[in-house]
DNA sequence: GATTGTCAATACTCCTCCGTATGGATACAC
DNA sequence: GTGTATCCATACGGAGGAGTATTGACAATC
């Protein structure tokens, strides 16, 4: 966010990708540009051109960053639950913490025509659908009904999120949004038999 | 689109704004530019600032217009339906016709951060909020659980349309589409008592 | 302490867009 | 057909960002 120590250290490629995600999340993919960012980091873009090609290359690596840190993080951990039903609940949960988390994935899906992010969002996607619908399909359901519920569940996670980043005031306690959660796996997870 | 007839008739303030709606369902509020429209119009800007004041007041007509078309043309049908489990399902069906209007839906999502659509944007969504969380409560629902179904209705609808734009395949068939969207009504809409 | 490698500042060129100013063209009025 | 309003082209100026090339500062190494 704020502008850094002047004359401290000096800048790693690191240091570039973690500004580009700050810059991605607080103003979209527009925002991931080479000049304002230095500009931000208190420093000119003869030191971007020193760390990467060009502007592409840091999106990629922006993306490929944010690829670990997100789906890794949330899909690889609720993995190791057994439990089908379990895995969907967590699923379908608040995301844990950082909202500002989210705000990057929305400025992703925002961005979702763009050529340089739209196969990396595919991918994204379908980490997620096969997730899912590998649950929903261990609960029972034939493979057409399994995918169909875990595209309607991802369609309901993802416009819940973006809605609550437009328009905050409709959700504004954090129980509410417990509550909006809480509607949603009960419609969507079919209760224990 | 493509370029028009050049050196036919001369252009109106109405053309602008349907060329404006045509970039903006295309390429989102980035393209949403006078120098691009112009010349897809066969045009110089010249035109342009003779009909517009600057950019913010294109814009602002095409929101304008837009809200006219889209809002207009869904809620104010359904109301006249005194059914409210009708206007639900109505509500809650495949956009009819075109999903070129949806892209447009779409890219204004997209810019929801913008200032200048944001606004607006709260605007139409209070609208559909509103409509439907009259219909849940004369469901039968309370205050509080009815606006949070309408939201959640809302977020549904809205990601639903998202994730058919980014990434086609999944939902490869028409009647693909009319299945997911019979899953969201059987479980948003409750049965008949 | 001189050398080499790492990182960043400066100073460009090129491009795209916004907005203005002004004059030219076309249609309509009378 | 002359005049006037309407619409558009041309030619500006200015801003902001992408890249490139060159030089400078600093650190590590030997």
């Amino acid at each position: 966010m704020g502008k850094r120590d002047v004359g401290r250290t000096r800048l790693s490629r690191e240091d570039w990708i973690q500004a580009a995600l700050g810059a991605l999340g607080a103003g979209g993919l527009g925002a991931l540009a080479v000049e304002p960012i230095a500009r931000d980091l208190g420093v000119t873009k003869g030191s971007f051109y020193w760390h990467f090609e060009n502007l592409d290359a840091l999106i990629a690596a922006t993306l490929e960053r944010w690829a670990v840190i997100d789906t890794a993080n949330s899909i690889a951990v609720i993995e190791q639950i057994e439990n089908p039903r379990e895995r969907l609940e967590r699923l379908m949960s608040p995301p844990a913490g950082q909202w500002e988390k989210s705000r990057v994935d929305i400025a992703l899906l925002a961005a979702a025509a763009d050529t340089r992010v739209s196969p990396w969002l595919r991918k994204q996607h379908r980490l997620w659908l096969d997730f899912a619908g590998r649950a929903y399909s261990e609960m029972g359901f034939g493979l057409e009904e399994a995918a169909r519920r875990a595209l309607f569940s991802y369609s309901s996670y993802l416009g819940l999120m973006q809605v609550r980043l437009t328009i905050p005031e409709v959700v504004a306690s954090e129980d509410e949004l417990t509550a909006l959660f809480e509607l949603m796996r009960s419609v969507l997870i079919p209760p224990k038999p």
